[in-house]
DNA sequence: CTGTTAGCGCTTTCAA
DNA sequence: TTGAAAGCGCTAACAG
């Protein structure tokens, strides 16, 4: 990487490069006409292109900004990708972007590197996890994070808080209320699904997935209804599929579906649901007529998945926006919350 | 962001500088085993993170890749995003994301910020564009690229060439044989469907859609079949749909549909054959009962969409891994290139 | 093996 | 208004 330097275009344009910096990169004054042309001009002959490595170095304010994500090519991470891209090109700022396949370890390993590069603030969104194995990673990223912070980063994390961080002004996360858009969608349901509910969970332990169980629950039981039967498989689309093919075997045993049999299968997320509406399909099964259906985060793909699934829409764009916008801002607006809503479809319509 | 520096962790430790940057951050040899334990120790309780802008402007190397797409949630991009991803995260570089919306101009202003950041490659994913409108943004687009590879940057193309950049060993593409493939599924289709063919492209001057357009065209007529009508729309899924309802009305117009009547129609990528597919069903046409489709590039999504929809498939996440791959080795490889393959599917089977 | 000395490219007081 | 000089945090010759 060999570009020309400032004093490279100073030295042409016959001035310092004091001066050269001043005309060609934002300053409180601008040096006189003549000169700032002078010196502009030399920069174009010579193609000079600020070096941001070392401005960020002199001013120590880099314009960069840190996204962690579990998986990029989930649409459920794409869209908060797409909403925090925007935020960040809104505020001039380069995004940074790290996978971690949902591990904290790589969690921790994305906050150092950002750190290392001295992103001003950093996104952190997919699910926590409670899970003892996870224990270790997990207090190791809370201590890097707290190391971020107290150094002067700003982090905005996506659902739920990280367990052992400091709740300062610099830590800020949008929280989803899971737990109660769960209940909503169960209590709804309840009201027209006379048969028995399943769930259809991730890894016990994984916080989002965790949340909605607890509130579909705690809805069913609003509703005077006899707690769900957990499945607990990967939080994608393969797990929901292996409870699908599970739950269809249920479903065939348990003879004529007459209403009162007729199962309603939650998934914790709308890729999971796809898998079981795949599963069940695939064993002959059809839904809403055999088994009524719903995920949870209202994706894209939702749009022309057929059958139209019930969910709970979120507004992942504008999630991934405000996360950054939390990030970034310095007044302490305080803890911020997105609005979410039930939203039912023909997978739980009366067969 | 106030860190501790280098120099502190060394006064600390009692050390120069120097030796504590030996013992911290590789290099060739290792201080003396105490030395090197007092110097991590003061790291340790300092919190030392090194600073990687520092680091970059001292050895002028940032580890740092930049990648381009036109839209990050959609899952062509998503899908080569991860591939991109994973290749960067195994040769030890972090990833600069932009996001452009298509256009060249924009495109241009994420390479101008990666040079200044200086990236050490560049992965450009999305479509060219030859729309005249599109021509003076193309040059400078071309420009700039050209500037970050005389300054000794890498730049990895997929698809198509960047028009007026020097084919230089910095400058590579991942070339998709769109035009081969579209080919290759016309010859595959005309084998059994007997009625008129339609292409939803989309904008004329789109490369890769006019590619896979040419291709079919040329497919066609090797089957001794009529050129196919062309409905240009915009290259995503609403486009799709748009042209789905206005070819809904020519399908309902032209009475029942015999077989030498019923339409083949390929949408140039596969989020405009589900655009199309949903218009169809909205209008109360099923496919393949009513006309057959397909689409091109087989993302993620297709795996549970219905009808199953006969496309083209392409290694996606490969295309990213390819492409940083070629971003990033001296070796000139020459050009490389990757395989795809027609899959046929129910949506344009036999009704 | 360790420390000293220059920078990397830019910004920013501080004088002139 | 312009320039000189110091320094951002680190690495890499070169001495010792």
């Amino acid at each position: 990487m060999t570009a020309s330097t400032l004093s490279e275009v100073a030295k042409l344009a016959g001035v310092s490069p004091a001066t050269a910096s001043r005309v060609l990169n934002g300053s409180a004054r601008t040096p006189a006409p003549d000169i700032a042309e002078r010196v502009r001009q030399a920069a174009d002959t010579l193609g000079y292109i600020a070096n941001a490595q070392a401005q960020a170095l002199a001013k120590s304010s880099t314009g960069l900004i840190g996204l962690i994500v579990h998986d990029i090519a989930d649409p459920y991470f794409s869209a908060i990708a797409q909403g925090v891209q925007a935020a960040a090109r809104q505020e001039r700022r380069m995004v940074l972007l790290a996978t971690t396949n949902g591990t904290p370890a790589e969690e921790k390993d994305a906050v150092a590197a950002f750190a290392a590069r001295r992103a001003e603030s950093i996104v952190i969104a997919g699910s926590r996890s409670t899970r003892s194995e996870d224990a270790r990673a997990n207090t190791e990223l809370a201590a890097e994070l707290d190391r971020y912070c107290r150094n002067g980063g700003r982090v905005g994390v996506v659902g739920q808080a990280i367990l052992g961080v400091a709740e300062t002004e610099s830590y800020r996360t949008i929280a989803v209320p899971n737990e109660q858009l769960a209940r909503d969608l169960a209590r709804e349901l309840a009201r027209t699904h006379k048969g028995p509910f399943v769930i259809v969970a991730g890894p016990e332990g994984l916080t989002t997935s965790d949340e909605r169980v607890k509130g579909f629950q705690s809805g069913l039981s609003d509703a005077g209804k006899p707690a769900a039967d957990v499945v607990h498989v990967a939080f994608n689309r393969n797990g929901g599929f292996d409870a699908g093919i599970e739950l269809a075997w249920r479903i065939k045993a348990s003879g004529q579906s007459a209403p009162e049999q007729r199962l309603c299968i939650f998934a914790t997320n709308d890729v999971m649901a796809i898998g079981v509406a795949a599963a069940l399909r695939d064993q002959g099964l059809r839904v809403p007529h055999d088994a009524s259906l719903a995920g949870f985060d209202d994706i894209e793909w939702l749009r022309d998945f057929r059958p139209a699934l019930s969910t709970v829409s979120l507004p992942l764009e504008e999630i991934g926006r405000l996360a950054t916008m939390a990030a970034l801002s310095n007044d302490d607006g305080g803890p911020a919350a997105v609005a979410g809503s039930v939203t039912l479809r023909r997978s739980t319509s009366s067969p």
